[in-house]
DNA sequence: AGCAATCTTGCGCGGCAGGCAAATTTGCGC
DNA sequence: GCGCAAATTTGCCTGCCGCGCAAGATTGCT
C-alpha cells in the first residue's frame, strides 16, 4: 500500500498551491478584485481545473482552517474512548493549536488580517467550520450516554466549533499573547475546569 | 414620528414576500432549478429589484431566522441587566421560541425539510446566524464583569447561537414533541442549570 | 510497451451580482 | 390638491462564475 502515489502528492500540492495563491491574492488585492482566472494563473492551473478542487474562490481561501479542523478529528480518535467529551475536545484543540501553531507564521497572520475586513468572507469562514460539524458530532456519539444522544453530541460539537473559531477570529484581531491562552480561555467560559478560577459572569 | 410610513410598510412587504416566494420555490422545485428571476416573479417585482433586497437567493430563503433572530435581541434587551449572561439568553430563547411557535405552521416544517436536502445551504444558514453574532456579543459586553470580556462575550454569543442553530436542525430533522423541549435540552447541555438533572455524560 | 483509470484543459451555456441612469412612487410643505 | 425632492423600481449591460461535456495528457499497473 502506498503513502502516497505520484498521483495523490500531486493533487494535494496542485490544492495547496490554489489555496495560497486565493489567499495571498486576496490579501493584497482585495477579494473582489482577484477572479478565479487570476487565482488559476498563479498556481499555473488552468481556471477550469480550479473548478475542479474548489466551487469558489471562498473555499479555496479557507481550505487551510479545513485541513486543521480535520486534524482535530484525528486527535480526537486517538484518545480513549471513557474521558468526558469535553475533557476530550479541550485537549484535541489545544494538541492542535500546538502542533499548527509554527505554521502560523507572521504572513498569514497579517494576511488574514487584510482578508477580514471583507464581510461577506465571516460566512465562508464559517461554512468550513460547519462542513466537519457533523462528522465531530459522529465521533461524539460513541462517547455520551443518556437520553437525546443525538441532539446532544451535535451541540457539543458546533459549541466547540463555534468556541474555537470565536477565539481563533479574536485572535488574529487582537493578538496580545499565545493563540494558545485564548483558546484554554475561551473554552474554560462555555465549560469552566475545577480548578481553574471561573470568571466571574455578570455583576455581584 | 412614524411607526411605519407607507414606504416602510410596502418595503417590508415586498421583503417578505420575495423571501416567502423563495422558500415556497426552493421547496418545491428544489433550489438549483428555482432562478432569482422566477422569484422575483412570484413576488411580482423585477429581476433587478430582488437584487435590491437581497444579494442571493439563500440568503433570502434565510430572511425570515434573521428576523426570529434580531426578535431574540430584543428580548435580551428588555431584561434586567443584572442577571446572569446565560440565564438571559436562555429566558430570551425560550420566550422566542413561544412567541413563533404558532407561526412554525406545518406548511413551514415541510418546505424547511424539503429545502435542507440541499448541503449547500447549510452554510447560509449558519451565515444567518452568525450575521446577528457581532450584535449579540455587544449585547453580552454589559452583562459581563472580570477579565477579556470582548472574548468572553463573543464565545457566549457564538456558543448560544450555535445551540439555538443546531436544535431547531434537530427538530427540522426529527420533529419528536414540541421544539421548546428540544431547545431548553440543548441549552441545558452546554450550561446545566442547577435543579435541572444534568444528563450523563461518557461512561461510568 | 501497452492499456485502463484518472486528471487536466478548452469550450460553451445558463445564470448571477451589481453599476448606471431613466422612470416611477412616496413624503411633505405649501 | 400641487409640486418638488428624495427614495425606490426597473431595464440594460458587463464581467464573472459554476459546471457539463468531451478531447487530450498523465499516471499506475502489468
Amino acid at each position: 500500500m502506498h503513502e502516497a502515489g505520484l498521483r495523490e502528492r500531486k493533487k494535494a500540492a496542485t490544492r495547496l498551491a490554489l489555496h495560497e495563491a486565493a489567499l495571498r491574492l486576496a490579501a493584497e488585492e482585495g477579494l473582489d478584485r482577484v477572479t478565479v482566472e487570476a487565482i488559476a494563473d498563479a498556481a499555473d492551473v488552468s481556471r477550469r481545473t480550479f473548478s475542479n478542487y474548489f466551487s469558489s474562490k471562498e473555499e479555496a481561501i479557507f481550505y487551510g482552517d479545513t485541513v486543521r479542523l480535520r486534524r482535530m478529528l484525528e486527535l480526537i480518535r486517538d484518545q480513549p474512548a471513557d474521558e468526558q467529551p469535553w475533557t476530550v475536545l479541550s485537549r484535541a484543540a489545544e494538541a492542535l493549536t500546538i502542533e499548527v501553531y509554527g505554521e502560523l507564521a507572521p504572513t498569514w497572520l497579517a494576511q488574514r488580517r487584510r482578508v477580514r475586513r471583507h464581510p461577506g468572507l465571516l460566512a465562508h469562514h464559517v461554512a468550513a467550520y460547519t462542513t466537519v460539524e457533523r462528522e465531530l458530532a459522529a465521533e461524539l456519539t460513541h462517547r455520551l450516554t443518556g437520553p437525546e444522544v443525538a441532539l446532544r453530541s451535535r451541540v457539543l460539537a458546533a459549541t466547540c466549533l463555534a468556541t474555537l473559531r470565536v477565539a481563533l477570529q479574536q485572535w488574529i484581531e487582537h493578538p496580545d499573547g499565545p493563540l494558545l491562552d485564548m483558546i484554554r480561555t475561551a473554552l474554560a467560559e462555555v465549560r469552566p475546569t475545577p480548578g481553574t478560577p471561573g470568571p466571574a459572569t455578570g455583576p455581584g
